[in-house]
DNA sequence: GTCTGATCATGA
DNA sequence: TCATGATCAGAC
């Protein structure tokens, strides 16, 4: 079964609240899909069934996921109580050819421009089959959450060309961490390394700290009537 | 290997 | 307890 993109934002809503409230077992019955019981394989499995249902364009390519509508899709787990249980991976950081690289141009700016985040409740440790997919909501970032991206983004990417990737933990950020992002430890990629000496060093990922994703969370709790 | 989709598991 | 660092799966 294969849906086609939505046409339309108000499309794209129906549909996200067609699915609120619906277990992730009935969501992967309906697309024929069978779940791991691992919990370990079953990471990222909520996301693509979600761009299955939903009529995201799927693929590996860093583009938004309805490219006509430049809405990116992010789930996001949280519990009973509202809180948000994960940090939010947003895409890669470029280690090597940077040069002339700025926020305005970044992949990370592009992505965060418009999310539709789909909340999937749920508790540490429960099965994927048994967590539920919650009210979706559109967000923008306002100017003063971009202007922290930014001021992240730009902190982080200045050590990146200066060659100073291996003394990035995940603490630098205020909104936005740096952390390895690759199948394994054995996962390797060319950056910049001191002296400007080409060096092989673990593919990163830009991530939302949970502290950001919960406030977008929190202002769609206490003002529902964003909720489109 | 590089991208997408994330969350696991353990040390602090 | 919880964030950091590490890992898991699949397309290409």
């Amino acid at each position: 079964m294969k849906i086609s993109p939505p046409s339309t934002e108000q499309q794209l809503l129906k549909r996200v609240q067609a699915i609120a409230g619906m277990p992730i077992a009935q969501l992967a019955d309906n697309l024929g899909v069978e779940l791991p019981e691992d919990p370990k394989k079953s990471k990222g499995i909520a996301g693509l069934l979600l761009e299955l249902c939903l009529g995201a364009s799927a693929g590996s390519k860093p583009e938004p996921d309805f490219q006509q509508l430049g809405i990116e899709l992010k789930t996001i787990p949280i519990n009973s109580a509202g809180k948000v249980l994960e940090s939010t991976y947003v895409s890669i950081v470029p280690l090597y050819n940077i040069l002339g690289l700025t926020w305005e141009n970044s992949e990370v700016k592009a992505k965060l421009t418009k999310v539709l985040w789909i909340p999937i409740l749920t508790e540490k440790g429960r099965p994927l089959k048994d967590r539920v997919i919650g009210q979706g909501f559109l967000w923008q970032a306002t100017s003063l959450q971009e202007a922290i991206l930014r001021q992240d983004w730009q902190e982080l990417m200045d050590k990146v060309a200066f060659g100073e990737i291996e003394q990035i933990t995940a603490k630098y950020g205020k909104y936005m961490q740096v952390r390895p992002k690759g199948a394994n430890a054995s996962a390797l990629t060319k950056a910049i390394g001191p002296d400007g000496v080409a060096i092989m060093t673990l593919p990163r990922g830009f991530y939302l700290r949970t502290c950001f994703t919960q406030q977008l969370l929190d202002e769609v709790l206490l003002h529902p009537s964003i909720i489109e």
